[in-house]
RNA sequence: GGCUCCUUAGCUCAACUGGAUAGAGCAGCUGCCUUCUAAGCAGCAGGUUUCAGGUUCGAGUCCUGAAGGAGUCACCA
């Protein structure tokens, strides 16, 4: 926008002046120049020759001649086919990079009063978290960041699932096995103690469900319920589930516990209460480390009941039906989906109706009228009917939810499978990346004159940007593939390459006395006005990470920013410039690359070290 | 099987939303540290953008079809 504004207006005045013609705005194409051409910015006029029906070359020439009359700073131009590339004078490049070093929120919108409210991590209180939910939870967390800076007033917050099935097994099996076992006895993060009872419980049941093949029971089972020609370990493998259900006694008391949460029952309240407060206190450590953070919590047991009291409601407005059984249903076929139940026949609630109630409470305390759910791609379904049965709902905020979906993260070895224990553990990660970056560091890194634990917290730095960096660079929808040597890699197209620039500029900062002044007169090198070029793009890249909700769009524009910089500290001394003037330029360059780097980085939760 | 998404260099990813000769990094090979820090820079090599059609001045990008992969089609979340 800063960037090519003047020059789109005075295209669109050529155009009108020139033809009579009003061409649309949003349909003109200004490109940076690519490499081999002379020039800065290209404007396509091929869009022009139908409607100005007129030679290329001549439409080229015309609009050339234009633009270098006009005041918009076009020093001269070229032509290639239907392309004119516009070379900018000196005068250009120096105001805007004034105008840029001048601007403390470059980049930044103003307070548009747009409310956004962005879900992300949400996981169950069952176990850790996993390399998935570092995704999920980089993606939520620089998206919200991202809006923020866009002008719109974020809130960030989770659903925590904690109550269910799932839940009560892991309860279960600690009363069963944990014989009193803390976290702190057992010397264990919470929510690794509780994830290790969740763990043991399938294990129990595994090996329950095995010795009951062999039964009578069993068999009858596998006579009157298996496929033709269907093996009995097939079978088996198929029938896991209502095994659980029907026959387990592991089941039967799971689902026992399950019903006595419901009413309330003390000592399994008592035992809940309990168990989050470890797995919570495991979360929050996990949180930290990574350093994102939320400004509030949603809990499943708290906002399923108003999911169920909406669908009753949606009932009596004639919304939903009931079926015979007594179950209630949304039919969505009028826009090309299924019916869903929303409440099954005993009344209990499914993942739709909680969903339902959560989207209302969160209206009801933040008046946020546009939602993002930050959910895995698998969940793509489900957001589809949430978004309708909230439209047929009216709720006021129904035609601004977003459901941003990413792939899942594959390891080289395949797919990560808990059953499997390919899982790989956030925290496991996390200390992994900072050995590494430790060792780098120790290998090549200038950080021996500083303190232990600034030391510390620069080897911090770097190996969470190294890890932030590896994930968020892939655009969300796409799955990816996570190769654990490759995420602690700190050379090429990484975070600690970008750091590396930013501590690069540092390093000249630090060696100035004070020097500023303006460059007037001053020539500026094509490598310079490519960078301030690069510079001019902020703004539209944070824009349109914001409307694609793509952090990765910020990710490799740091990287390519960075890269340019590189190349730049190479190729010219900025300290032994030949002139005062050049140095004035130099050092303006290089502090508004620096706070540009640090503040796209920022957006997403990489810190930069001063030093490393 | 229906629907949705994905497929770009040996590997991991880009490509300014339809623009020029498809770019980076890693891995491999070759140079550059007495310099504002080499976590860097420069170079070599690597491509029929899965395939077949279509739309147009122009297609990796849009449309149709095919192949391969993933997800979903639960009274699980």
């Amino acid at each position: 926008m800063i960037s090519t504004k003047s020059i789109e207006t005075q295209v669109l005045s050529f155009l009108k002046s020139n033809y009579d013609v009003d061409f649309p705005s949003e349909k003109l194409i200004i490109n940076q120049t690519l490499k081999q051409f002379e020039g800065e910015y290209t404007v396509v006029i091929f869009p022009f020759v139908k409607m100005l029906k007129k030679d290329l070359a001549e439409i080229g020439k015309e609009l050339g001649d234009y633009l270098k009359d006009s005041d918009c700073k076009v020093k001269d131009y070229n032509l290639v086919k239907g392309f004119v590339n516009l070379e900018m004078d000196n005068d250009f490049w120096g105001s805007k990079l004034s105008d840029v070093a001048s601007n403390k929120s470059f980049g930044s919108k103003k307070k548009t009063g747009e409310k956004v409210l962005v879900e992300y991590s949400s996981p169950n209180t069952n176990k850790p978290l996993h390399l998935g939910h570092i995704r999920n939870i980089l993606l939520g967390w620089s998206c919200a960041h991202i809006l923020e800076a866009n002008g719109a007033e974020v809130v960030k917050t989770q659903i925590v699932n904690d109550r269910g099935v799932a839940i009560c097994k892991s309860m279960l099996s600690w009363e069963k096995f944990g014989n009193g076992e803390t976290p702190e006895s057992a010397g264990v993060k919470g929510d690794q103690l509780v994830g290790k009872y969740y763990v043991e419980f399938d294990k129990q049941l595994k090996e329950e469900y095995a010795e009951w093949q062999g039964s009578s029971d069993a068999q009858v089972v596998y006579d009157e319920r298996k496929k033709e020609k269907e093996e009995k370990e097939q079978f088996f493998k198929r029938y896991k589930n209502d095994y659980f259900n029907h026959y387990s006694e592991l089941g039967k008391e799971t689902r026992a516990m399950l019903l006595k949460w419901e009413d309330g029952d003390k000592h399994v309240k008592d035992l809940w209460n309990q168990m989050n407060s470890w797995v919570y206190s495991g979360f929050d450590d996990t949180y930290k480390s990574l350093g994102v953070d939320f400004d509030c919590m949603y809990y499943e047991s708290n906002t399923y009941l108003l999911g169920k009291e909406k669908v009753e409601g949606g009932l009596d407005a004639d919304i939903f039906y009931k079926e015979e059984d007594g179950s209630i249903w949304v039919d969505l076929e009028d826009v090309g989906m299924d019916k869903k139940i929303l409440l099954r026949a005993d009344g209990t609630s499914v993942y739709l109706t909680q969903d339902i109630g959560t989207s209302l409470i969160r209206y009801d305390d933040h008046k946020t009228e546009k939602m993002v759910y930050v959910v895995g791609d698998e969940q793509d379904y489900h957001f589809k009917v949430l978004f309708e049965v909230m439209k047929k709902l009216k709720a006021p905020f129904a035609d601004n939810l977003f459901h941003l979906s990413y792939g899942m993260i594959d390891l080289p070895t395949g797919k990560m499978k808990s059953r499997e224990g390919t899982v790989v553990d956030a925290d496991d990660l996390i200390a992994e990346v900072i050995a590494e970056a430790r060792k780098s560091a120790e290998e090549q890194g200038d950080i021996s004159e500083m303190s232990k634990e600034e030391q510390d917290e620069v080897i911090r730095r770097v190996a969470l940007g190294a890890l932030k960096f590896f994930i968020i660079k892939v655009a969300p929808k796409k799955r990816m593939i996570f190769d654990p040597k490759e995420s602690v890699d700190m050379q090429g197209q990484t975070g600690p390459y970008i750091q590396n620039a930013y501590v690069r500029i540092q390093g000249i900062l630090r060696k100035l006395d004070g020097v500023a002044g303006d460059f007037e007169g001053y020539e500026i090198l094509k490598i310079e006005k490519e960078l301030v070029r690069e510079i001019l793009e902020y703004p539209k890249v944070i824009n349109s990470a914001a409307k694609d909700l793509d952090p990765s769009l910020v990710a490799n524009y740091c990287y390519n920013l960075a890269k340019a910089f590189h190349k730049y500290y190479h190729d010219v001394r900025i300290l032994k410039s030949e002139t005062q003037e050049a140095k004035h330029f130099r050092v303006s360059l290089i502090k508004v690359v620096s706070d540009t780097l640090q503040k796209g980085m920022r957006l997403l939760g990489i810190e930069m070290p001063e030093r490393m």
